[in-house]
DNA sequence: TGTACATCAGTGAACGCGCGTTCACTGATGTAC
DNA sequence: TGTACATCAGTGAACGCGCGTTCACTGATGTAC
C-alpha cells in the first residue's frame, strides 16, 4: 500500500512529524494525569496546532488512545519476548528477573498509557483489532513465562499468580499504596533491584522460609 | 458537639439521608466509569435532588471524593484489623489468607473507590487529614502483618514484596489485565481461592519448587 | 400560648468555561497529459 | 514547459453540551423568652 501511487503530496516529508508529535504529547499528558486530563484539543494546544488538526490523523478521541494502548501492548509483548528468549541460554531465575523488569520497566516508562492499557471503560479494544492482537501477544508471552517457570505444573492459577506478581510491583512502584513513596532515582532502582530479587526467589520457588 | 443545643432544626430527621445517599451514588459512579464519571451533577441527578444540594454537605467535588477515599481506607484497616488479629489464635499461613482476602475483598466490594485510593491525583491527600489518618492505619496493618509473617528478617522490602503481591492479585481481579477475565460468580470465588492459597503458601516461603 | 428569630435543607436561575465535533475553506505539493 | 487537477495537511469559525460554582431565595422546623 506505500508503494501505491496516486496524485497529489505523496509523503509527508516529516519536517515536522505533527501525528507522533501528537501521540508523544498525548503520552505526556496521560503520564501527568490520566485520561481525564488528555483532551483532544489540550494535546492540539501543546502540539502548536489547531484543536482541529488531530482529526486528521485519528478519527475521534479514542481512537488516538486506541493508537496508545496497542502501540504499548506491542512494545510490552517485545520486550517480554526479548527477556523469554533468555530462558535458551540462561536460569529460569535469570529469565524470571529479566521479565520481571520488562513489565515493570515498561510500566515506569509509560505510566500514563500502561495505566490505560488494562481499562476497557477507557479504550474498549473490541473496537479496534490491533488493540486486540498486540494485547494477545503480550498474554502470550506470559503464558510463555508461566510455563518456563512451572513446567508441567503450570496452569491458569499459576499464570494469574506470575501476573500478579509483576502486575502488583507495577501498580507499587507507580503509585504508591498507602503513602508508600518509593525514593527516586538511585535509591529507587536499589529498591527495585532489591524487590526483584525477592520476587524471583519466591516465583521460582527457591527461597528459604523467612519465619 | 453532638450534644451542643442551638437554635434551629436539631437533627436531619433521616427520613431520607440524602448525604448517605449522595455518598452511596458517588461509589455506583466510580464503579461504573471511575472519577471522570463523577460529576456532582449526575449525583444529584441518580439522587434525586437539584445539583446544588451536594454543596450543603461537601464544599467541592474534591472534598467527596476525599469522604469516598477516607471511609474507605477506614474500612480497609478495620478489616485487615480483624485479619491480623487471627495470628494471635491461628497460624501465620492462616492469617495470610485472611489479610489477602480481606485486601482483595474490599477491592472487589468498592472497586471505584479501590482505584482512586491510590491515585494523589484524584484526591490529594495532604488537602485532607482525615485521609492520610485512615491511610496510615491501613498502612500500620500492613507492617504489622510484614512483622508477623518476615518476623525478625522483615523489613521494608519484605513490606513491599507483601503488598504487591496482595495489591497486584486485587489489580488482576479488578481490571483483568491482557483480556483475562475472570469468571463470575462461583466460579471466580472458586478460582479466587485457589490463588489466594498459592499465594498463602509462596509468601510464608512453606511452598514446594515447582520447577 | 405566642411570637420572634435562627438554622437546616434544600430550590432554581444563571455564569463562564472547556470540550468533542461539524462544516466550509485554503494553500502547498505533487501527478497526468 | 505548461496547465489542469487531485490530494495532503492543515486553518478558523461555530454548534451544542455538560460541567463546577456563585448567588439569591424559600419553606419547614426548632429554640428563646
Amino acid at each position: 500500500m506505500a508503494s501505491k501511487k496516486s496524485p497529489g503530496r505523496p509523503r509527508a516529508d516529516a519536517a515536522r512529524d505533527l501525528r507522533s508529535e501528537l501521540l508523544q504529547t498525548s503520552r505526556e499528558l496521560l503520564d501527568e494525569g490520566g485520561s481525564g486530563a488528555l483532551s483532544l484539543r489540550e494535546v492540539a494546544r501543546r502540539s502548536g496546532c489547531t484543536h482541529q488538526a488531530p482529526y486528521h490523523y485519528f478519527a475521534d478521541r479514542e481512537t488516538l488512545l486506541a493508537t496508545l494502548v496497542g502501540e504499548g501492548f506491542e512494545q510490552l509483548a517485545q520486550q517480554l519476548r526479548a527477556a523469554n528468549d533468555l530462558a535458551e541460554r540462561g536460569t529460569v531465575r535469570a529469565t524470571l528477573v529479566a521479565s520481571g523488569q520488562a513489565y515493570v520497566g515498561f510500566a515506569l516508562s509509560q505510566p500514563g498509557v500502561f495505566r490505560i492499557m488494562f481499562r476497557p471503560d477507557v479504550c474498549n479494544p473490541l473496537r479496534f483489532g490491533q488493540v486486540l492482537e498486540a494485547g494477545a501477544r503480550a498474554r502470550a508471552e506470559l503464558d510463555r513465562l508461566n510455563r518456563i517457570v512451572h513446567g508441567a505444573s503450570a496452569n491458569e492459577a499459576t499464570a494469574t499468580l506470575l501476573w500478579a506478581h509483576v502486575h502488583g510491583l507495577a501498580c507499587l512502584l507507580l503509585d504508591g499504596p498507602l503513602g508508600v513513596q518509593l525514593p527516586a532515582g538511585r535509591q529507587r532502582q536499589g529498591h527495585l533491584r532489591e524487590v526483584a530479587e525477592l520476587f524471583a526467589d519466591r516465583v521460582s520457588g527457591q527461597a528459604p522460609p523467612t519465619n
